[in-house]
DNA sequence: TATATTTTTTAGATTAGCCTAAAAATTTAT
DNA sequence: ATAAATTTTTAGGCTAATCTAAAAAATATA
């Protein structure tokens, strides 16, 4: 009974996921058509399609929600879409925001044995880039555990930047302008009440930042 | 005037190109629907497309011939596959009878950033690991020279092994089992007439091979 | 609860790439 | 030079993935 996925389906899976992980709810068409900018007409289609694969449970008109196979694909392409990021930063020396669009491609080639040798090649990083877990073969992910927006901590805090919650290329080339990588240590001094920017502490130099942008960092306090 | 190309339209200019080495005819419908598996309809349809793109230039039933910027779609399609085919050897230890495949998946990722940079990572390698050239980023291709089958060449000739003209994985297993393999020194002891088989001497070991396997050995006379 | 709004599904088209069968053109053989 | 054989093109269909517009269902509002 093993249907073969080609990349749209993958490409539904994943954001399916993605779209599963804030709320446990059953999955929208709406979210779905919006994440792969698409029309909810399409995705109708599709999740016909895909539950008649059992990839996904499906109830018309109350959304969708991934089956263990159907998760299990999911996974796989997103630990395939991490792994390449890893390659494309560690061995080919892009940066970090130019990676995203490659791997979307890269992410569809199908061989397990070229994402396993790929993985062991990269020394088996459990994080891309990015601070996001890979996923195992298993599709077994690592939880990020302890970690926080850095909107969301207390004054006088110290925490190591882990993640981002926004990984366009124009968030990360901001973030670079003020200093700010995976790893960096910052202290948060003080918020101001006014329009909840920030001030903090980062490579002993004070830097000042807009909420908007202490929403999208995921950090580890100390 | 810059037209997308897909997969689909690359793995055509590929076969084009290849079909075109052998005879400097334009190229046959038919030919083109063996070497892809597909239907000599299918052929002519895509044929008209092509055409209309400027990548080939077809006239009805006398074949196509690739134009300038059809070939030097082809050749890059071939950079890739090829530079794709070294990573998997060099890089990740597959066999030199296992990356065809996984290299017709890769071929097609879009991103001359990328090609580039796995070039310059790999080495700038002029060679895939079945002794093809691989072109550069402007479509330039280094010519075999000197070489021939190991079929036409002299009783007694010492010569090294440089590529093989056919790259299935049930030939290239068959001249692992005869310790046969790029740059090993061969020395053609006799030809048979009954049969044409030869009977070599590689490693200084004597072996027998059929004449089959010999049309299909490219070889530099030393 | 009845009505209005929003969301989702259905109906009907479109496009790319493929197919089979039939027609047309070319090439080969007599 | 005709006729036979082969090759190529055309005609008409199919499927996957998409779209727009209309209908149906669910949800929000008064
Ligand atoms: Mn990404
Ligand atoms: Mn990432
Ligand atoms: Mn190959
Ligand atoms: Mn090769």
């Amino acid at each position: 009974m093993r249907h073969f996925i080609n990349h749209t389906e993958e490409n539904y899976l994943k954001a399916i996921f993605s779209l599963s992980q804030t709320s446990n709810q059953g999955v929208s068409t709406n979210a779905i058509a919006k994440s792969l900018n698409t029309k909810a007409s399409s995705v109708t289609d599709m999740m016909k399609k895909l539950a008649e694969k059992g990839l996904v449970s499906y109830k018309k008109y109350y959304g969708v929600q991934l089956t263990d196979s159907g998760q299990l694909i999911a996974l796989n392409t997103i630990r395939k879409h991490r792994l390449w990021e890893v390659f494309l930063v560690d061995k080919l020396s892009f940066n970090w925001d130019e990676v995203h669009d490659i791997a979307e491609q890269l992410e569809h080639i199908q061989s397990s044995e070229l994402t396993n040798r790929l993985d062991i090649f990269l020394g088996n990083p459990k994080f891309d880039p990015h601070g996001d877990p890979i996923p195992n073969s298993h599709g077994e992910i690592e939880n990020y555990h302890d970690t926080l927006l850095l909107s969301e901590i207390e004054t006088g805090t110290f925490c190591t930047l882990v993640g981002v919650a926004d990984s366009s290329s124009v968030f990360l080339k901001h973030l670079e302008k003020s200093q700010l990588k995976l790893g960096s240590e910052i202290r948060l001094i003080n918020v101001f009440e006014y329009d909840r920017s920030l001030s903090i502490e980062v490579a002993n130099i004070q830097r000042s930042i807009s909420n908007r942008v202490a929403d999208n960092l995921i950090v580890k306090p100390l």
